[in-house]
DNA sequence: GCTAGGTTGATTACATGTCAACGAAACCGT
DNA sequence: ACGGTTTCGTTGACATGTAATCAACCTAGC
C-alpha cells in the first residue's frame, strides 16, 4: 500500500457511519434470507415469483421476454434460461410472437395462476411478519426518504450490468 | 395444496406499507449493485473482498477455514471453494494446521494483502458514494432503529440455512 | 487399549446465474 | 431489392452457491 490511486486522504467510515453501514448490511440479509425461505417452504425461489407476479399483471398474463426482461430488470439470457425451467414445471409456456418472427411470448398457463394465488397471500405474510409489521410509520417514511436518496444516479454511475451489449 | 395455508383474511398491504416495501427493495438493489461493480473494476468481487478483509483482521492473517466460515455466516464448502479460487489467483494460501490433522489453515498472501490495501480505500469510497455520504445524520439513525427491530429474531423465524446439519 | 457411534472438517456433485458469441429476423439508407 | 447494422432469443463456457458425501476425530462403554 505504498502509493495509493485516489487523489486525497481517505475517509475513513466515522463510528456512526460504519454502524449505519453494518446495520443495512443486517437487514439486507435479514429480510432477503427470511422471505425466501418461506416462498421455497412452498415450491418458489423469489425469482419464480418475481416472474410469476410480474407476468400476472399483463394482459392475457403475456409479454414479450425482452419486455418482461426489461420490466424486471434482467438479463435475457437470465430469463430465458429461468423461462426453460419454469416451463419445465408447467407454470408457464412459450408462444411465437405473431408480430415479431424473432421473438417469443411468454404465457402463464392455469397452474402457474393457481400456483400464484396460492403463494400471493402466504408471501404477503411473509414479508409482514420479517419487516413491515415490525415498523412503525415513521420507520416506513424514512425508508422512502432514504430511497429518494439512494435510488437515484449520480455522477460516477454507469448503466446497470445487464444493459451491456457491445464491447 | 388445495386449501388455504393462511387462517384469516389476507391483510394486503396498505399503500404505504407497499410503498415503502417496494422502496426497499430499490434500495437494497441499488447499493449492491453498485458497490459491486466498482469493486469489479478493481478486480474483486464482494465474497473475495469480505474474505481478505475479515482474515486481515487476525493474527498472522491467518484463520482456520471453518472459524473463518462461521465468522462470515458462510458455509464450509463455499469457503472452500472460494479460498481454492483465490488460491489460484495467489490472494491466500492453504496451510496444514498443526493443532487438528484434519484442518487446514488460510494464510493470506503479500499478494492478498497489497491488493486488500489498495482496494480498501476505493470500497469505503464507494460505500460512501453510494449510500453513506447521500445520507444525513437522521437517516442513520433510523437505519440502526430500523435493524434493531428487523434484526431480532422472532415466533416463526427458524435458524439460517448454515447451521443445519441434521436432517 | 480399543472399538462403535456420533460429530466435525473438507471436498465432490449438482443446480443456478452471468458473460460472450451466435443465427435469425427486422430495420434502414441507398 | 440489397448490404450493413441492430435487435431478439438461445447457447456454451464459466463462476458461484447449496446439498450430498467421504474422512478424520473424539468419547463412551467394554
Amino acid at each position: 500500500m505504498s502509493t495509493k490511486p485516489s487523489a486525497g486522504a481517505v475517509r475513513w467510515l466515522k463510528p456512526d457511519e460504519e454502524r449505519a453501514w453494518r446495520a443495512f448490511l443486517r437487514v439486507m440479509v435479514a429480510v432477503r434470507t427470511g422471505t425466501a425461505r418461506d416462498l421455497a417452504a412452498i415450491g418458489l425461489s423469489e425469482p419464480d415469483y418475481e416472474v410469476l407476479s410480474t407476468l400476472s399483471e399483463r394482459p392475457d398474463h403475456t409479454s414479450t421476454l425482452g419486455e418482461q426482461a426489461d420490466k424486471m430488470g434482467w438479463s435475457r439470457s437470465r430469463l430465458s434460461r429461468h423461462a426453460t425451467r419454469m416451463e419445465a414445471r408447467g407454470l408457464l409456456r412459450r408462444s411465437p410472437d405473431p408480430t415479431d418472427g424473432r421473438g417469443c411470448l411468454l404465457v402463464l398457463t392455469e397452474h402457474g395462476l393457481d400456483t400464484l394465488g396460492n403463494a400471493a397471500p402466504a408471501h404477503v405474510d411473509s414479508v409482514r411478519h420479517h419487516f413491515i409489521d415490525r415498523l412503525d410509520a415513521e420507520d416506513l417514511v424514512a425508508i422512502e426518504r432514504i430511497a429518494r436518496k439512494v435510488g437515484e444516479p449520480q455522477a460516477g454511475d454507469d448503466r446497470p450490468l445487464n444493459e451491456r451489449r457491445s464491447t
